[in-house]
DNA sequence: CATAGTGTCATAGTTAAATATGACGGTACA
DNA sequence: TGTACCGTCATATTTAACTATGACACTATG
């Protein structure tokens, strides 16, 4: 699965194409923008758009119509709510609270920045 | 600062023992072990153990004896506690939010899955 | 004072990621 | 049919991180 913790930058693009799916910013069959697009978009070399693209289509986000572009995959947005949900809360959130335990911070802050940042 | 989410190895390392001492395992004025031993214990080069020291000292969260070894310094769990509660509350917190909101996760399955992680 | 244990430093080599660039084949459409 | 726009691919280069290794200086201690 693609994570919001991507190391590369390949990864961390194919990470935030994802979320633009999620947003409803790319809807399903839509095209996306080309990857020498991106690559201005994001400011980078297209090449690493392409290896970003091979990760997508691998994980059945995108496929590719040749001579053409890219397209977001029917239940892309689905499929991907799914995953990307039992990633956060099976790995995410328990490491969050971890982390929150060991610097005694309690629910109730937890609870507080929630209502702030609403 | 030294977060969690650090990518390089040797920034890991820092953040590893940045948790030792804040969980008491390495207490002030300890003498933390030796850089070969660090090596073996998380089995990567002592150079980049080295490098990790080097943030630590930077941070003052270290300090190092001529010929003997590294000691936690006074007040680095305080320090430390402060520094990364900060962290916590204006920059992980949030992000983990924006996540959340994106996938339609509320404040009740996050209070749910903090008291099953108790 | 010899020795073993500390950290230090310099050098060289390896690897993965990212960049830069040019050439290429499929598609649309005027 | 030619031109512009797609993605593709290969190659070379650069950079950062990590590893490997050997030599060195300081400290404690028998």
């Amino acid at each position: 699965m693609i994570s919001s913790n991507e190391k590369t930058i390949f990864g961390k693009v194919a990470y935030l194409i994802c979320e633009e799916i999620l947003k409803g910013n790319y809807n399903e069959e839509d095209r996306i923008p080309g990857v020498r697009d991106l690559a201005a978009t994001y400011e980078i070399n297209y090449n690493t758009v392409i290896r970003a693209m091979e990760v997508l289509q691998r994980e059945e986000i995108v496929y590719q119509k040749r001579g053409i572009g890219y397209f977001v995959c029917t239940d892309a947005k689905k499929r991907l709510r799914k995953a990307q949900r039992e990633e956060f809360m099976q790995k995410t959130l328990p490491e969050i609270f971890r982390q929150a335990r060991l610097l005694d911070i309690g629910l109730d802050a937890i609870t507080e920045a929630w209502e702030k940042t609403k």
